[in-house]
DNA sequence: TAAGATTGAATTCTCAATCTTA
DNA sequence: TAAGATTGAGAATTCAATCTTA
C-alpha cells in the first residue's frame, strides 16, 4: 500500500472518531451524560443481573481503574448502583436504577436518530466493506512489534 | 441504510481509532512522548517559521485551552519554545527546539513502520473507498441536528 | 467588539502500586 | 499467587469565564 495512502487512511479513522465523539457530547451534554457514561448505561440496560465492573471495563475497552471512577460519578448521580455479588466477595454487581433506565429510554431515540443522519446516503454495500477493512485494521494494530530503533 | 449496519459501521470507527490510539502510546512511551504531543512535533517539524496555537488547535482540531496546557508540558520538557510575533503581540508563535526536532527524527521512523505494519495488506482502491467514506460520514457528523426529544 | 491565549473545574484516561478476597 | 477493585499521579480533554491586545 502507497507509504501516504497508509497515513491518509489513518488520519481518516482518527478524525472520523473524533469528530462523532465531539459531535455526540453535544447530545449527551443536556442530560447531564458523558460519551463514556453513556456507554455504561447502554451495556447495563441490556444486562437483567447486572456486570461486574471487570466485565464492564473489557466490553469498553477501558482500563479497571477507569471504570471505578466512571462508575463513582454514575453511582453519585443516582443512575447505577453497587451491589454485592452473592458468589465472589470480591466482586461489585454493577446494575442501573430505575432512574438510570429512565435516562437511557429517554436519550437512546435521539442518539439513534443521530447516527441515522449521520449515516444517511451511504450504501449498505460500501459500509459493509468499509467494517470489514477496519476490522481487518483493529487486527493489524494488535499485532505490531516495535521496530527496532 | 440498515440501523444494525449504522451501528455497527459507527462502532468499527472509534474501536479501530481506539486500539491505534492505544497501541500507539505503546510506542511513544519510552520516549516520554503522548500521541498528541507527537502530533504536535509532527505538525511543527515542516513550520519553519513554528505555527501560533491557535493554528495548531485548528489542525489538530482541539479546544484552544487544551493547546494552552500542551504546549505548557512540552515547553517545561524542552521540545518546543514560545516566541512572540513581530506582528501580533496577542500570538504566541511555537517553534521546534533542536532537542524536539532530534526527538521528533527519532520516533518517525518507528511511527512510519507501525503505519506499514498496520496497513499491511490493504489494497489501494479499497483505502480510498475507505477514505471517501469516513470523509462523508465526518461531513454528516457536523451537520445533524438536535432531535426533538 | 473580536481574537489569541490563559485559567479553573470536571471528566476521562493510563500507569503503577496497593488492598482485599479466592 | 492470582483476581477484582481501588488509589494517586500525570496527561488530555471540554466548557465557561477571564485577560490582554487588535
Amino acid at each position: 500500500m502507497q507509504p501516504e495512502l497508509s497515513f491518509e487512511l489513518i488520519r481518516e479513522v482518527m478524525a472520523t472518531a473524533d469528530t462523532f465523539l465531539r459531535e455526540s457530547q453535544r447530545l449527551f451534554r443536556p442530560h447531564g451524560l458523558t460519551a463514556a457514561q453513556y456507554n455504561v448505561l447502554n451495556l447495563l440496560a441490556s444486562a437483567a443481573d447486572g456486570l461486574s465492573q471487570r466485565e464492564i471495563g473489557d466490553v469498553l475497552v477501558v482500563d479497571r481503574s477507569n471504570v471505578t471512577g466512571l462508575i463513582d460519578r454514575m453511582e453519585k448521580a443516582g443512575r447505577v448502583k453497587r451491589s454485592e455479588d452473592p458468589a465472589d466477595a470480591r466482586v461489585h454487581r454493577v446494575k442501573l436504577t430505575p432512574a438510570g433506565r429512565r435516562l437511557f429510554n429517554k436519550v437512546q431515540p435521539s442518539y439513534h436518530a443521530v447516527i441515522d443522519q449521520v449515516t444517511r446516503g451511504q450504501s449498505d454495500v460500501r459500509a459493509r466493506e468499509v467494517v470489514a477493512v477496519l476490522k481487518s485494521l483493529q487486527a493489524g494494530a494488535v499485532d505490531w512489534r516495535l521496530p527496532d530503533v
